[in-house]
Order: C-alpha cells, then sequence, then structure tokens
DNA sequence: CTTAAAAATGTAATCAATTACATTTTAATT
DNA sequence: AATTAAAATGTAATTGATTACATTTTTAAG
C-alpha cells in the first residue's frame, strides 16, 4: 500500500502539502494540485482512515443502540439515522442490546475510547450512570430528568387522541395493552389514555390495562385476559402494532368480529397495519425522521454547530382504517 | 486520559509491560500484574482504541452491506450477525445501500482503508469488480461465479417444494410473482417452480410469472394483472411474505377467498406470516442462522482459521397454514 | 555454587497521517 | 527595483500503543 509518503517523492514536494491536497485543496495552488493528484493515481494511495482517525482523535463513527433491529419500527428508525448519518460523512456501528444492560454498557464505552463519537439511545435509559459531557442523543424512548438530548413524540397526546377517537365512536369501557412499565413511552400514553377518560367522565378501571412487550404472542395473552373481565372491553388500545396484530388475531380466535364486537387500535403504523384484516387504526409515527433528526442533531452536538435545541417533538397522526367501529 | 506512559510512570514498569499485561497477562508475573493493575485502577486508563487500530493494523470492525434494513427478513439477519460478531470481538458497521452500487462500493471499499476488516453482502453482487483479496463473505442472495464464500439456500429445491405441494393439492394453473429478475435469489427459485411443473407434466405458461419487487404493493398489482389472465390461476406463490400478504388483500378486495378462490403462498416465514388472515403458508428460512453463519465465517477467513468451506447450504422448511388449499 | 535455560522486563523503533511553525515563493504596491 | 504582505510549501514533531530485540532476573539442573 503506498503512503503518503511515496505520493510526496513521486510528486516532488512535502508530504505535508499532500495531505493539503487532500483536505485543504485551496490551500495549495491549481499547478502542485495537479502534479499530486498526478501522483496519487500513479500511485493509487489511498490514505489510511487508521493513521488519521489516530491522529485526529475522530472516528467519524457513531453508536447506534437499539433494544432490538428486528422491530420494524426501529429498523425503520435505524434506516433513517444512517441515511443522515452517510450524507455526513459518518458511519453507523449497529449495537443491538436486547435489553442486556451490559451490552448496552460495552457499546456506550466505545465513544471513551474513541472508536465513536457520539451515540444514539433508542431506549429509555441513560447508559451513563452520571451525566456525561460524552455526545448523545435519545430519540423516540426517552428517559427524564437527564440532560440528554430527545428527539420524541408527545406521547401522551397522541394517546390521548386515539383514546378521544375511540370515546368518540361510542366506547365507554376502552381497555389498554401497554409496553413494559419502565418505559417512558408507556407511561406517557397511559397518562395520555387516563387524561382522556377523565375528560369525558368516564371511570378508569385497573383491570383494564394489562402490561404486554410489545410482542404479536404478548397481544393475544394480554386479550384473552382482558376479555375475562366482569365486563369485557368494547374497545383495546394497543401500545404497538404488533401487539395489536395478535389483539385481532384473538378476538377473532374468539369468534367475535373486529370492529363489529370489538375495537381494535394500534401504534406506530408499521408498512402491516395497512395490509392486516381488518386495516389497523393506529398512530403513524415519522420512524425515518426520528432517525434523521436524531442524526443531525448528534452531528451538530459533537461538531458544536449552531445551538442545540433540548427536546425536539415530531408530529404523529390518527390513521382511521377499519379496526375500529361505533359501539 | 491516561495513557499507557502514565500508568507505566506510576507502575514502575515499562510500557511494554503494561501494554503485556493487558493483551498477553500470561507473559507477566503475577505480582507486576497487580501492580500495573493497581496503575491502570488509579489512573483510569482506557486503552487508546484508535492508536491500537493504527499500530496493529486492525480495526476489529466488519460491514454489513444490505439492501434495506426495514426489510423483515433482512433485520433479524443483522440481528445473527450483531450477536455473533458481539462474541467474537467484532463491531458491525451498517451499510444500507439501498441498491445503489455507488453507495455499495463506498463501503465495500472501507476494507481497502482498513477501517473494516471485512465484508458481509446480503446482495446479490460482488462489490468488487475482479476478484479481490477482501474478506467477504456472500448470505441469503448470492452470487454465481465468483469465489466469494456463499452462505445460502437451496432455492431452487424450496420453490420445487412449494410448487410441490401446491401441485398436490390439485393446483394446475400455478402463477408466481417473483423479485427482481437480475436476482439469483430469483433466478433459482424459478427454475425450481418450472422444475416441479415440468416434473407433474404440467406446461410452463409465461403469462402466469409477473415481477415484483418484494412489497406488499407489487403483490397487489402483479395480482391484478395476474387475475386478468384468460385463464385466471388458482394458486399464487410469491417469492416473499410481503407479496404474499398482498396478493391475499388484492384476492379479497375482488371478493374471493383465500384459499377457497384463490391459494397464496409465500417464502420466508416473516413473524407476520402467522399472524395474517389466514396465516400463510410459506417456506422457513434460519435468517439469524444466516447472519451467525456469515460472521462466523468472515471471522475464520480474516484470521486464517480452519478450513473455508465455499457454500454453505442451510435448511428451509415448508410451513403449511391456511392461506393455500385444495383446489 | 555454577551454569544454562527460561521467564520477565526494558528500550526504542515503528505505524502513517496531520499540523504548528518556519521558510520560500509569488503578488501587490509604491 | 525595493518593500511588504500574502500565499504556498517544507520541516519535523506528534499522536499512543505494539513489539522486535536486548537485557536482566528467576528457576532448574548438575
Amino acid at each position: 500500500m503506498a503512503t503518503i509518503r511515496d505520493v510526496s517523492k513521486i510528486a516532488g514536494v512535502s508530504v505535508a502539502t499532500v495531505s493539503r491536497t487532500l483536505s485543504k485543496p485551496d490551500k495549495v495552488s491549481a499547478k502542485t494540485r495537479e502534479i499530486v493528484n498526478a501522483a496519487i493515481l500513479e500511485t493509487n494511495y489511498k490514505p489510511d482512515i487508521l493513521a488519521r482517525n489516530f491522529r485526529t482523535r475522530k472516528s467519524s463513527t457513531i453508536v447506534v443502540l437499539v433494544p432490538d433491529i428486528a422491530n420494524p419500527f426501529f429498523s425503520r428508525v435505524i434506516r433513517g439515522i444512517e441515511q443522515t448519518a452517510q450524507s455526513l460523512g459518518y458511519a453507523v456501528l449497529l449495537g443491538d442490546t436486547q435489553g442486556d444492560l451490559e451490552r448496552e454498557s460495552t457499546y456506550a464505552n466505545m465513544v471513551n475510547t474513541s472508536q465513536a463519537e457520539g451515540i444514539i439511545q433508542l431506549d429509555s435509559h441513560n447508559p451513563f450512570e452520571n451525566n456525561s459531557d460524552v455526545p448523545i442523543v435519545n430519540a423516540c424512548d426517552c428517559v427524564r430528568g437527564t440532560d440528554m438530548p430527545t428527539i420524541e413524540l408527545d406521547n401522551a397526546a397522541a394517546a390521548r387522541k386515539m383514546t378521544d377517537y375511540l370515546i368518540s365512536l361510542g366506547h365507554k369501557n376502552i381497555a389498554i395493552i401497554t409496553g413494559p412499565l419502565d418505559s417512558t413511552i408507556t407511561q406517557d400514553r397511559l397518562n395520555g389514555y387516563k387524561e382522556a377518560l377523565k375528560k369525558s367522565g368516564i371511570k378508569f378501571k385497573p383491570e383494564n390495562i394489562n402490561v404486554g412487550d410489545y410482542s404479536f404472542r404478548s397481544g393475544m395473552t394480554a386479550t384473552r385476559l382482558l376479555m375475562k373481565n366482569r365486563i369485557p372491553p368494547s374497545a383495546i388500545f394497543c401500545m404497538n402494532d404488533e401487539m395489536a396484530i395478535g389483539t385481532i388475531k384473538q378476538v377473532k380466535l374468539m369468534g367475535l368480529k373486529v370492529p363489529d364486537d370489538i375495537s381494535v387500535a394500534g401504534f406506530d403504523n408499521i408498512s402491516f397495519a395497512e395490509y392486516c384484516d381488518p386495516p389497523l387504526t393506529t398512530i403513524s409515527q415519522p420512524a425515518e425522521e426520528f432517525g434523521s433528526k436524531a442524526m443531525s442533531t448528534l452531528y451538530r452536538i459533537i461538531n458544536q454547530e449552531g445551538t442545540i435545541k433540548k427536546n425536539i417533538f415530531l408530529d404523529f397522526d390518527l390513521i382511521i382504517r377499519n379496526s375500529t367501529g361505533p359501539n
């Protein structure tokens, strides 16, 4: 492999000039630039990125911490991250934590060792005990009470909107299948749900809450339990689309019809939501935008450019399809 | 940040000893090891990975080239890659190419600049014009006629099995919705389909082939066209589950029933396949295993350990659900 | 107690780029 | 033509770990 010295020798200039030709071409005269570029071609010189990274203390790499890459919502977020990262000259290291704190901190520490310049955390957990000065952005499921910048949805408002909509259809006994209770998203959405009930003068019943884990199966299980309530719900609001699809399956399995007997609503608007039967009423989230906003914010933090908004809220939409109907 | 020299000064040993304590502790006496470790704790020393990478010419990083991370099959493959990579001490750089050759070669070149030690390519395309000596493994959709090791399915056999099964149900007019024609997977599966027809003495009709792009929508469009055939098919075999789900939707939209009027089969066995209505008959592929096998093979290539099997074939399964029935 | 071999440790070069600072060349002005 | 400022280029230090080779210490054998 040719080094910058080989190039400089052939071009008859110093290594500094070669280096400048590559990184600050306007500091080099047109004539020398040509000579150097010719020498680069001749030697097929490729800068050694490891040497450059080492010298400049920059890896042009960021780490994404994601609870599960196979989750269709997260994989879209990551697509957004990757695209923006690429356009900003950054590479994306994938840290699929599977909820394991040890794996999370292994990846998070890559910043301390300069392997990565920053972190995008998609889980509601601060990977650093005390607020550190590591560049980090928290997206999608965001922790409260840290000074990490966040890219989030107004989850309470979204859940309120969905609950309001179900109430407007005449439902009074609305069950909710949540995500894990320690997640901020779950808490916010639960609050929104309760607020909407209260506003409409509907009494909140604890038996109408069931905890899931975002999987199809947990949607089915939770539904089975909810339907055993003394007064079974006439509508079930799930905190993601997979659980809602599990719910639809379970409801059908019990010989009931969606939405005639029971309305089902989801959250996320994954691509499958439009194709299940009946198509799913849900809240759409701009998944790719979460990713690109998180990446561009992280970029500004790393490079200390412009001002950083502490909390960025993205828009959601209530997507009404046929899984919900009048009570 | 403390350097290895700070540690060596405090421990009263040479930098070589500190380095050895970290990388080859058995070459250091127990006593010195203790002293050095104490000094490491005291200084909170973390080895500078950039310096180490530079010196050792290793980045402990590999690149995954994937056509689309948001595809649920690929995201599972990547989960398998990531898990195995982590256990082997490698980090995974995500290269979502979106089918763009330029982005692909940008990522592929990271190996030439030592940013990555190897590549896992999930697309049927050789990112290097001429067979290079870059460590690379080709998984899932594999190119023919290169010397890249592959991790693949016997796609022809799988398609044959599915077609045989449909024939065994009494279907004679079986349509197929393919992926892009330049993909090896598509070609192999198409061959398997044709072989099965031939074996059963069924004449292959070109009008029964329609090309899709693996999206729900293309499944719908292709189905609409196929149903306009002079003799519409009684079964439709789709080369992935998304298109099959689109097909089911379109069939229902036309007022027909699955499987009573038309049988629909998919490929991949993504998690939704079990939850759509009716549940989808499909071919299951060991997605995570594709990933882990690809990673462990790449590891052996990079580190020149053991022998490398040129082509590894994984098992598939015909999963019979309710989207297919007798003609 | 020697002596040889093995184990432990130390010295200093090395990796390939970047860049502060020094020097030379060019351009502009009088 | 002389002077000065600006632009271009060069010199050599620097980054932090690894490691070949040299040296010292320990262990084992006679």
